[in-house]
DNA sequence: TATGAATGAGTCTTCATTCAT
DNA sequence: GATGAATGAAGACTCATTCAT
C-alpha cells in the first residue's frame, strides 16, 4: 500500500526558499526555456521534484501558478533592463542609444515568446497585464517612460535638440527592437548579441541623428 | 435505424473546388476568425460539412492541413496589402506613407495572432516560413521590398531626398505598425482603423519629414 | 506505437443495438446494480468493453449519459409497474390494493437508491425531473394518477364508497411503500417480496377498509 | 519567513469543549448546513480553525468523524422532535396529530438528505444505524414508539377508539411526512412549514377520523 | 473516395491520508 | 498533542489519429 518515500524538494535545503517560491522559480525557468507551450502541471511538478498534487496546495489552479511565474519572470527582466540602461550625460548619445537598443532587444527576446503563448488565452493575458500594472513591475509603459526620462535628461544636458520627437524616437527604438526580436526568434534563434548590434546599428544612427538635428518640422 | 443521410460537401457542386481546396478554404476562414487556438480537426470537419476522417485522406496530418491553410491565408493577406498600396508620384508623400501604414497595420493585425500561435511549435513555424519563401507568397521580405520600391520610385519623382535612409524608413514603418498591432491586440482588440490612423499619424509625419529633409548625416 | 487491436463492442453483433444504446443499457445496468455512487466513466467504459474516450463521442459529458440511462431505467420501471397493476372490478378490493402495494414497492426499491444518489447533485436532479415530465415517462404524478384512476373505476363498480378519501388513500399507499422500501433498503436489503407483503398487509387492510366503510366524516 | 501564528481553537478556551467535541460540533453544523456532499476534511479543518492533520489525531479516518457527527446531529434532531411533541389529553386530537406531523416533517427534512448521502456508502450507513441503536439516540423505532405512546395515552383518555389501528396510524403519519419531505426536497426546497401544514392537513384529518370512528373492521 | 465510430494517451484537478517537525 | 506540507491515486474530459466499411 505504501509507496517508498521518494527524495523530494526539502524546505531548509539551504536555499531559504519557500515551496511556493521554489515552484514559481522552477516554473519561471521552464517558461524561460520553453515558453508556455507544452508546459503541463505534471512537467512542472517533475522539474520541481515534487508530487503533482502539491501544486494545488499552493496555487488554486495552473493559471495562478503560471501567472505568478510570469510576473516573476517579467520582474526579473525589467530589473535587468533597468540595470543595463546607460546614464544620461555620459558616453556618446549614439552609443547610449545602442546600449538601450541592446537592453531592449534582450528584454523583447525573452518576453515575446511568453506574450505570444498567451495569445488566444485571453483571460490569462488579461490577468497578466493587470498584474504588470498593479504590481510594481510595470509593463511596456514603464519601459517607454525610462526611455523618455533618459532623453529628457539628455536634453537638459543639451545633447538632444528638437522638441516632441524624442518621445517618438523612444517608441521607434522600442518598435525596431521588437521587430528584430521577432524576426530573429522566427528565423535564427541563436543569433548573437554582437550580430544583432551590427544589424541595429543603422537604425540607432538614424534615430540618434534625428535627435541631434535641428528639426525641420519644428519652428526655429 | 440508419442515420439519415446528411448533405455533405460534394466535389463538382459547381464551385469547381476540389475537396482539398475546400478543406483549405474552410480552415483558412476558421483561422481568420478564431486563430489557431482551439482549432481542432473535428471542428474543421464540421465547418467543412465533411466526415472527420476525410481530412486524413487529403493531408497526412493536422499540421499539413494547417500549413496549407496558413499559406493560403498569408497569400490572401499579402495580395490585399499590395492592392491597398499607394502609387508613387500621386497624392502627398505623407498621405501615401499613411496609406502604407494603414495597409501594414491591417496585415499585421491579421498575421500576428497566427504567428503567435505558432510560437512554441517550432517545427510548424519553420515549415510555414519555408512555405512563404518557396511559394510565390513572399513574407516580410516581399513587403519590405514593396516599400523600398515605392520609395525608390518616389526618389525618381524627386519627392524623396537623402540616400540610404529610405530603406530604414520602410523598416521603421513596418516596425511601428507591428508594435501598434501587438499593443492593440493585447489591450483593445476592437480598436477602429480610424483611431489607429490617428495614433500612427505622428510617426508617419516624423518618417515623412526625415525623407524630405536634406539629411544632416549624408554628405551633400 | 500501435497498441494491438483489442476486441471491442461491435455494432452488428446481433443485438441490433446502436453504440449509444449499448452505452445507455450498460450504464442502466450499473445504475441498477450499484447506484450512482462510485459510477465512474472509466468503469462504464470497461463494463461496456469500450475505450474510455468513446463515451464522449456519444455524450457531451458524464451527466448526459447518466441522465439518458436514468431516464431509461425510470421508463423500464414505470412500464413494469403499470403491467403489474390489477384491473378494476376483478378480484377482491383488498387483494388488488395488495397487488398495487407490491408493484409500488418494487418500483420504490429500485428508484429510491437512484433518487438518493442524486441528492446533493441539484443540477442532475433538476434535469432528471424535467426529463421525467417532458418525456413520456411520467414520474410520481403518473403513478398516483394510475392509482386514482383505478380507485375511480372501482367506485364505478360500486366497490368503493366515500367521496374524496380515495385520493388520500392512494397517496398513503404510495407513502407506506416508500417508507418500507427505504427501511428495508437500509436494514435488510435482501428482504423477499413475500416478507414485504406480509409486513404491508395490515396497512393494506386498513386502507381497504377505509375505502369500503361509509365514511364518518362525510355527510350521509 | 515564519508564517504568522494563527489564532487556533484552543482547548480550555472556556467552552469546556474537548478538541474531539469541537470537531464533532463543527462537523455537525456543516452537515446541517450543506449535507455530506462536498464535505471535505480540509473544509472541516478550516471551519474548525484547526490544522488539517489534527483530524487524524482524534479520529482514525474521515468516516469515523462523520459518523460521530451524524450521531450528534441525529441526537439533536430527535431531542428537538420530542420537545415539539404534544402532550396527550390536551388540545384536540386532530390538532395534536397536526403538531406531530409538523414535528415529524421537520425531522425528516433534516434527516433525509443525510440518509440519502449515505446511500451507496453501505458501510457508513451500517455503522450509522448501529450507532443509533447502541447509543441512547434511537432511530425511527424510537420515533414510532413516541407516537404509539402518545396514542395509547389518548386511548386512556378515551379520545381514541379502536384497537390495533393506532399503531398503523402512527406509521402512516410517519410515512406521509417522509413522502412530503422527499417530494418537497426534490421539488421545492424552500417550502414553508405553513404551506406544508396546509398540504398535510387532509391526511391528518383522515387519520384522526380513523382513530375516533368505531372501526368497522374491529369486532365491537 | 468518403465515412465516422473507436482509440488511448494526455490534460487539469480533487482529496483522504501520512508524517517529520 | 498539534501542525500543515507533501503525497499519489483517481476523477472527468480532450483530441489527433486510425481503420473497417
Amino acid at each position: 500500500m505504501m509507496s517508498p518515500p521518494r527524495a523530494r524538494f526539502l524546505p531548509g535545503d539551504g536555499s531559504g526558499e519557500s515551496v511556493r517560491e521554489h515552484l514559481v522559480a522552477v516554473t519561471e525557468r521552464l517558461l524561460a526555456e520553453h515558453g508556455l507551450e507544452g508546459l503541463t502541471t505534471r512537467r512542472i511538478a517533475e522539474a520541481a521534484n515534487v508530487a503533482h498534487g502539491l501544486l494545488y496546495n499552493h496555487f488554486a489552479n495552473k493559471d495562478d501558478l503560471i501567472l505568478a511565474s510570469l510576473a516573476a519572470r517579467a520582474s526579473t527582466l525589467v530589473a535587468e533592463f533597468e540595470k543595463a540602461c546607460p546614464r544620461p550625460g555620459g558616453g556618446s548619445l549614439e552609443g547610449n542609444l545602442a546600449a538601450f537598443a541592446a537592453a531592449l532587444l534582450k528584454l523583447q527576446r525573452a518576453l515575446l515568446p511568453l506574450l505570444a503563448s498567451m495569445i488566444g488565452k485571453r483571460e490569462l493575458l488579461r490577468r497578466f497585464l493587470a498584474e504588470l500594472h498593479s504590481a510594481e513591475i510595470g509593463g511596456p509603459d514603464r519601459i517607454l517612460r525610462t526611455l523618455d526620462d533618459y532623453l529628457a535628461a539628455e536634453r537638459q544636458f543639451g545633447r538632444v535638440s528638437g522638441a516632441g520627437e524624442s518621445h517618438l524616437v523612444g517608441i521607434l527604438l522600442f518598435a525596431i527592437t521588437q521587430l528584430h526580436a521577432l524576426a530573429t526568434y522566427v528565423r535564427e534563434p541563436d543569433a548573437t548579441p554582437a550580430k544583432a548590434a551590427r544589424q541595429l546599428r543603422p537604425f540607432v544612427s538614424f534615430l540618434a541623428a534625428s535627435l541631434t538635428t535641428a528639426d525641420a518640422n519644428s519652428p526655429t
